[in-house]
DNA sequence: AATACAAAATGACCGCGGTCAATTTATATT
DNA sequence: AATATAAATTGACCGCGGTCATTTTGTATT
């Protein structure tokens, strides 16, 4: 028999994510602890893992959130008609990305999921990231002679490409927003190349 | 003053190496265990931390040792002189780096090294790569409108992206190195565009 | 109100990576 | 050969994520 869902499993959850978040934003991500959130929500630790699979699908969910509001934010932007435009429309989505190793680690781990069932928040705010830069290239004065989700999808390999450098130390030189610009004009370019 | 490194240091390293890629060898890199690895060993835990910074230092040995012998033999393939030649020389890498999600997932969190001075195995591999690849496509018939050093640093994006999407669910429609080859075509073509 | 049962919560316990003060072993000095 | 000292090794211990048999709590049935 089907029970509807108790209002303390609700409490419970949304207890677990306040608290969660709360840590992290006096700490960053890297120093959440699971013992330390169940201890301030007041719960056992059994518990936690009863609302999430593991600490990375909190991770997950957090995170994930995050990237959702920036998202939002470059959706209302209006749409860029150049390269450097595209760049500036993607920094805050980077600066966040870089914000902690750790938080870069995630968002590589659960950027694609495993299994249909377990697609999280971050996978899901990939695919949104594509379908809007998709809509901004086939819209913008870029290359046409490709579908523009294979551009949108080659930004975001180049975009993950530069923030991993970006935490690399042989790879320091340049800035990452210059770097990045630097593969998009060769990447979307739509001038003629010499055979 | 400085002493001279003891033998005994080289034989417990060796051993430890050694035993290490036998366990490997049955079960896999994921499976692996320090507590295992010293059992067989038989040395203490703290012995192996001696050695090894942490976990993944060793398994930055050892998959940057697999993956060097392979470019070893993409360094004495013909080169290739248009892209299903390029997507074959990178073929035996991508099987490699999808032979487990544990393989590919320390892969990433060492391509880059934090510091100058930790620069590991793995991260040199990706520089070999890329030097490597930057001279395959200088000598082929692929555009030449930007430097080949970006061209190479280009193909290694896409490669990543490439396997990164292999283990996801959502994209498992068409093969890994069909869809490499989609990007390679569309980023390294000399072909002019329409404006 | 008493009973039955599923959902939720509990906390002792485990696996495993990593640490460090103490101990042993090798090498240089007298 | 005896002594001093640096290098190498040891293993008990810790932190932290994750498990699961047991208990508690809410809800439907009689």
């Amino acid at each position: 028999m089907v029970r509807k869902m108790q209002t303390r499993t609700l409490v419970t959850r949304a207890k677990l994510l306040q608290v969660a978040q709360a840590l992290v934003a006096d700490g960053g991500y890297g120093a959440l602890r699971v013992d330390e959130v169940v201890k301030e929500a007041g719960v056992a630790k059994g518990t936690f893992f009863a609302h999430f699979r593991d600490k990375d699908a909190l991770m997950d969910h957090l995170i994930g959130g995050q990237i959702d509001l920036l998202i939002d934010q470059a959706t209302v932007h209006p749409a860029p008609n150049n390269v450097d435009d595209l760049v500036t429309c993607l920094t805050p989505l980077m600066v966040f990305m870089t914000s902690e190793r750790y938080v870069f680690d995630i968002i590589l781990r659960h950027s694609g999921a495993a299994a249909k069932d377990e697609i999280g928040a971050i996978a899901q705010t990939f695919a949104r990231q594509v379908n809007l830069m998709s809509d901004w290239v086939a819209g913008g004065p870029f290359r046409t002679d490709v579908p523009a989700r294979l551009l949108a999808d080659g930004i975001q390999a180049f975009l993950i490409h530069c923030i991993g450098l970006q935490f690399c130390a042989a790879h320091q030189g340049a800035p990452m927003d210059q770097r990045l610009r630097h593969f998009l004009d060769a990447w979307l370019s739509p001038i003629a190349r010499s055979p």
